[in-house]
RNA sequence: GCGGGGGUUGCCAAGCCAGGUCAAAGGCGCAGGGCUCAGGACCCUGUCCCGUAGGGGUUCGUGGGUUCAAAUCCCACCCCCCGCACCA
């Protein structure tokens, strides 16, 4: 087969659709609108596969409803808003490789175009450019007139529109904030900041102020509540330490610790400078125990840890166990270590099940720990810490939390240590160490002044939770995470000092922060086609945003004020400001909002919590898709595995349509889906195999002939396929779609034609009954693969455009019981003689078919009905049966058939069932009709006959085995 | 840890909510046959085990239970993936 040219295609349909303006959409009150919307693109790097499967869904979703008559909008923007753009730009310039690499080597993009992408906003441009392109290559049917950015200046008028309303209905709070900070470049850093690309874990280290001589030693831990067990402190003397005035208190920390307080607003005086060794075998008093404890070396103390000084509890944390033993066994040249030293002994303070009373002795032991330098030590911590968290429970020792678990232990002793003072708390990262891309050790910074969106407020959170039980989830298995996620959401900082974006309005040195700006801007696709460059009257806004005032905003989204006052105010035409004003009422609200799986946790609930604060119940969101991700051939797609693939490649490599049903076709909205090529190559095939039959089929509509069982049973196959097709598709089982139309109606049709044989009979219907399975066809493949579906659409020869035409519809008049029941027997004696011939290894001469006897028809039938209406009794079943004169005339026969038909009729599934009560296709003529095709398939004399009949050829008896549905079979 | 999703016959993946046509759709792979000069594509057949008559046996993460009947319902356990924020 010559290479299939696909770009030719694709081009052919996308100007007759353009041509058409079929994407295009604008209010009409007589038909019903449905607006749909997907998480617009991020354009720091091109889209790849994975982005085309959230866009393909909602363009199949989009199409679907344009079939079903909805005026369908399906607009799209661009994300500007943020710090990664901010972040790359910036690394361009500095010409980091591996930024450089990846832009010319997996994107694809000539060394020559990068300079030109060092400024944000260009890089944004850049790739927005490429991201549409692959939009419209791909053939996303998107209303293109309502295009905007979050950084067009109106937008971001908007914004503050939105802003200041959250402010003034208290939705907004002010509080400190701490983040993970670079000191060089004095920003925070976020994971693209950062060397390597780990995310900074932050977490509270307590700090517990041991004391000598009005001195603080503050030791910083994570498990205050083992204060019980501590035997002495550790301090590293290899470290310098210093005594420092921290805040109003003397305090002896690590060199390192102090730029934590800095960071963290404490105010920080040092005084003099130490050496560890400076501060060992002084005593210091345990704020909770009071009793005095010496001050010892161990090396294991990192002075970037908290303070630099650790408490030492050598029952239960095996680093304090080991640097014990280390120092016991050690040899000492004065003897006032020694003196203190061999007095020391570990403090049970947990009882933990399945250890002895020192849990971190049979951790040392168990993990064989040579040192304390030992890097095993980490994991015997680690574990032996999540034990005792989890199953640990206070010991006598620790009065008066004795008998608590661990876990509440330890929230009763920060509580009680901290509210006397004796505690406080700093900020830690957690996996340390961080290095931001400069170089520069990253640390926790706390921010003042931080604003908050309160996502916290009990109130709200019911407001979100009724609009989401009202909502349509797809798939409904997310619906959990969505009321989890309500219900832990609190304040979340919403502005930053970096990155692209809207100021603050009332704070102009805060950007808001790309995840709380992205949360009602559907709203803004209606106006998004007002400020379109064409309607003169708002270009003068473009210019001087801030004339645009609030009550304009509050007129066209909010409905507040009248048209009269915002003209007057505005200098806008009535005319404009009601219309817009109608078309925002018209498309409101977003009917299905589209995005992958990943926003569910933050931006999905925040679209729900926004629209409940801002808008009445009739303009809350209905319905959400969060879709699973695309993996390549079986990988995740990631920059380092280097398996990418650039949209706009994929379209060129593998054509529009194939991509869109590749990454739909092998997994349910719910699962990651599988792409690879074999799949591309093999739905290529597929679709143009379409296309070739279509061909064939051209004008085949002509006359009309009587249909055969056969061909009624073929359009009975399609309308359940039409049937399944649509309930699919209104629950955006996309998947199911591609099955239906590609292969289940494909087998069908394949079977038809087997049925019919190779040669056309004098005046069959086949042609036409195809050609009306292939108009469908062609209808249900628009959505998925419009450039197919529209060719075909036109081979077929067909007026207009398929993504124009209707959706089929299904036609209980085309549903046919009895044809789909002969059609069953056919199948089943196909199989069943297959299997005989299987088993014996026979080669038949001579095939007889014998179709169950009257009797035995009527008595099925009934046993059909009794199982039905009223499962009665086996027994009072046959009784009934016997009563029969006639059937009492065949004796034992007639009881054993009764008693075996009552028992398939009462196990068989109801839609069995159903469509079998009261439906008899004439076996004999069915096998008669079809003897020509059994004759093709076994190549064999075909002889039917019917049990009981006068002249039956029955030399083995094996009439008397017939069975309704099931003839017997005779081979010789 | 908390929350969510998942574990199905060589692989991928339906079925599970509404138990019975389930040895379990479909695709891929593999084997045989047809077509063809040949290959590819395409079509047919087979692909858990046994079987000279349409049958039987053993399967759906593991172990229990409910039921005439369990991949499907209930309980317990094991394993895998994702989210837990100020980042798009």
């Amino acid at each position: 087969m010559a290479k299939f040219n696909w770009r030719a295609l694709e081009r052919k349909w996308q100007k007759k659709w353009a041509w058409a303006k079929v994407d295009e959409t604008d209010p009409d009150p007589r038909r019903p609108k449905y607006f749909v919307t997907a998480a617009y693109p991020y354009p720091n790097s091109p889209q790849h596969i994975g982005h085309a499967r959230t866009y393909t869904i909602a363009d199949a979703n989009a199409r679907f409803h344009r079939m079903r008559g909805f005026n369908t909008l399906y607009p799209m923007g661009f994300h500007y808003t943020g710090t990664p753009l901010y972040a790359m730009a910036k690394r361009l310039s500095q010409n980091d490789p591996e930024i450089i690499e990846t832009f010319t080597k997996i994107y694809g993009i000539p060394a020559a175009k990068l300079d030109g992408l060092k400024e944000p906003r260009r890089m944004a441009d850049y790739f927005r450019d490429d991201i549409k392109k692959g939009m419209i290559e791909i053939g996303f049917s998107v209303d293109w007139r309502r295009e905007f950015t979050t950084a067009d200046r109106l937008y971001n008028r908007f914004i503050q529109w939105h802003f200041r309303w959250l402010n003034q209905h208290g939705f907004i709070t002010k509080g400190t904030h701490p983040v993970a900070w670079c000191p060089n470049d004095k920003n925070p850093v976020g994971v693209v900041d950062i060397q390597g690309g780990v995310e900074p874990e932050i977490g509270d280290s307590h700090l517990v102020k041991f004391e000598s001589d009005r001195t603080t030693y503050p030791t910083s831990t994570l498990r205050p509540e083992t204060i019980f067990g501590v035997t002495n402190i550790w301090v590293n003397p290899n470290t310098r330490y210093v005594k420092a005035q921290i805040d109003s208190e003397e305090w002896v920390v690590s060199r390192e610790a102090i730029e934590t307080f800095e960071h963290q607003n404490h105010s920080v005086r040092i005084e003099t400078e130490l050496s560890g060794t400076d501060l060992l075998w002084k005593e210091v008093v345990n704020p909770m125990t009071n009793t005095a404890v010496p001050v010892l070396p161990a090396d294991f103390v990192e002075p970037d840890n908290g303070t630099g000084i650790v408490m030492s509890v050598p029952g239960h944390a095996p680093y304090d166990y080991q640097a014990l033993i280390d120092l016991k066994t050690r040899s000492w040249t004065s003897s006032q270590p020694e003196d203190i030293i061999r007095k020391i002994e570990p403090i049970s303070i947990i009882k933990l099940e399945g250890f002895s009373e020192f849990p971190a002795a049979d951790m040392v032991k168990k993990f064989e720990i040579s040192g304390q330098k030992d890097p095993r030590l980490a994991q015997a911590t680690k574990d032996l810490y999540s034990k005792e968290y989890h199953n640990g429970v206070m010991t006598d020792n620790a009065k008066p939390y004795t008998g608590l678990s661990v876990e509440s232990a330890r929230q009763a002793v920060i509580k009680d240590l901290t509210s006397s003072g004796k505690m406080t708390s700093i900020y830690e990262l957690l996996n340390r160490p961080i290095t931001c891309r400069c170089g520069t050790r990253v640390v926790v910074h706390v921010v003042d002044n931080q604003w908050f969106i309160n996502y916290g407020d009990e109130e709200w959170k019911k407001k979100a939770h009724q609009c989401l039980d009202k909502m349509t989830i797809l798939p409904e298995e997310r619906r959990g995470e969505f009321n989890y996620t309500i219900d832990w959401l609190r304040e979340r900082a919403c502005a930053r000092k970096v990155g692209l974006g809207t100021r603050l309005p009332w704070d102009m040195d805060w950007t808001i922060e790309a995840l709380s700006d992205s949360v009602v801007y559907m709203a803004y696709y209606v106006l998004a086609k007002y400020l379109a460059k064409e309607w003169v009257i708002f270009k003068k806004f473009e210019k001087d945003p801030q004339k645009l005032p609030d009550s304009f905003f509050d007129y066209l989204f909010l409905g507040q004020g009248s048209t009269e006052a915002v003209s007057r105010e505005t200098g806008i035409s009535k005319r404009i400001l009601d219309s817009a004003r109608r078309e925002f009422s018209y498309f409101y609200p977003v009917d299905m909002r589209h995005s992958a799986k990943d926003l569910v946790s933050n931006h999905l609930s925040f679209y729900i919590f926004h629209h409940t604060a801002l808008f009445t119940q009739d303009q809350w969101p209905r319905g959400i898709v969060a879709n699973g991700f695309v993996l390549m051939a079986g990988d995740k797609m990631s920059k380092s595995l280097e398996n990418i693939i650039p949209l706009r490649q994929a379209v060129a490599k593998f054509g529009a349509d194939p991509l869109r049903i590749g990454t739909l076709a092998t997994a349910e909205l719910n699962q990651d889906t599988d792409f690879n090529e074999t799949l591309a190559t093999t739905i290529q095939d597929r679709l143009i195999g379409l296309i070739s039959q279509s061909r064939k089929l051209r004008r085949k509509m002509a006359a009309k002939r009587a249909y055969s069982t056969l061909d009624r049973w073929m359009l009975s196959r399609l309308n359940t396929a039409i049937q399944a097709a649509t309930t699919a598709m209104e629950r955006l089982r996309v998947r199911e779609v591609v099955n239906i139309v590609l292969y289940h109606l494909e087998n069908d049709a394949a079977w038809y034609q087997r049925r019919l044989g190779p040669k056309k009979t004098k005046g069959d219907a086949r042609n036409q009954v195809l050609r009306q399975v292939f108009d469908s066809k062609a209808r249900m493949l628009a959505p998925l693969a419009p450039h197919v579906a529209d060719e075909m659409w036109f081979t077929l020869g067909n007026k207009g455009l398929v993504v124009r035409a209707e959706w089929p519809k299904p036609d209980d008049r085309f549903h046919d019981k009895t044809a789909e029941a002969s059609e069953s027997i056919v199948k089943q004696t196909l199989e069943d003689t297959g299997e005989i011939l299987k088993a014996t290894g026979l080669t038949a001469k001579s095939i007889t078919y014998y179709a169950a006897g009257q009797w035995k028809l009527s008595i099925y039938q009934k046993a059909l009905t009794a199982a039905q209406s009223d499962p009665k009794r086996q027994g009072e079943f046959i009784k009934e049966i016997m009563s029969d004169p006639k059937l009492r005339a065949i004796g034992k026969p007639a009881a054993d058939y009764a008693a075996k038909s009552y028992q398939q009729a009462t196990q068989m599934k109801e839609e069995l069932r159903e469509s079998r009560v009261g439906v008899q296709p004439n076996e004999k003529k069915v096998l008669e009709d079809a003897s020509d095709f059994f004759r093709r398939e076994f190549r064999a004399e075909i002889h039917v006959s019917q049990e009981g009949e006068k002249e039956i050829r029955d030399p083995k008896g094996r009439s008397r085995f017939a069975e309704p549905y099931r003839p017997a079979i005779f081979i010789e």
